[in-house]
DNA sequence: AACCAGGAGACAT
DNA sequence: ATGTCTCATGGT
């Protein structure tokens, strides 16, 4: 099975995602780094508490106390480190003069600017590329080298960045790139909470047998 | 009632 | 380079 394949069958099993499920460019970047290895369902709830106390800018996170900041991002958990994480990415953002200005600056150098920000690895640097500035950049998370390797393309002890090449190198001729990147990752991760932690898999899986993780891998 | 979720950083080896 | 610990809430 080819990576297209891969991306053909999931597509046709759950449809298009429209994702990122947030309003604002800014708001997809805090997003990012607040659904760290937490489910997303918690995430809305600390947004929502953002936007009630006006708090989706940079510039009202900065002025507002930290320990509102941190009540509000309480439901996300890990709220005391999100909280400083949020606080050092709205001031790398103001820095380097907002959107407006980052938007013009190349995919390289703005990956390696992210990923200088306390808090953003990445996977949140990917994130923010794809989702946000709507760079061809493929996202790798833990369901996908899961769901990879499970489906014999990966070994499963590959390191993020040797992932992130294999599929953006395997996926370089196909048109619109950007588009393809966001559905996909998209969709591995609904199917990793949908189906496939059930061992025999769920009947209605469209990956079948192939698609048992190998819960060794992380 | 344990287990885990759309990770990252600090620290030891 | 690679492994282990911590951070924390809410759903199953």
């Amino acid at each position: 099975m080819t990576y297209y394949a891969l991306y053909q069958k999931l597509f046709a099993h759950y449809g298009p995602q429209h994702w990122w499920p947030a309003k604002s460019r800014f708001e997809v970047m805090v997003g990012a780094v607040l659904t760290q290895n937490t489910a997303w369902s918690n995430v809305e709830r600390a947004i929502a508490h953002l936007k009630r106390a006006r708090l989706l800018s940079a510039q009202a996170i900065l002025a507002a106390s930290p320990d509102v900041l941190a009540e509000c991002l309480r439901p996300s958990g890990y709220f005391n480190v999100k909280a400083a994480r949020i606080r050092s990415f709205c001031e790398w953002f103001l820095a380097q003069g907002g959107y407006r200005r980052l938007r013009h600056r190349d995919t390289p150098s703005l990956r390696q600017a992210l990923l200088g920000v306390h808090g953003v690895g990445a996977e949140t640097a990917d994130d923010i590329l794809l989702y946000a500035f709507n760079r061809p950049v493929f996202v790798v998370d833990a369901y996908t080298k899961r769901l990879l390797a499970r489906l014999g393309l990966l070994n499963g002890s590959e390191g993020y960045e040797t992932v992130r090449h294999t599929l953006e190198r395997a996926l370089a001729r196909r048109p619109d790139r950007v588009a393809l990147f966001n559905e996909y990752h998209a969709l591995v991760v609904i199917h990793g909470k949908n189906h496939c932690r059930a061992r025999p898999v769920c009947a209605d899986c469209p990956l079948q047998k192939e698609c048992l993780f190998d819960d060794s891998v992380r």
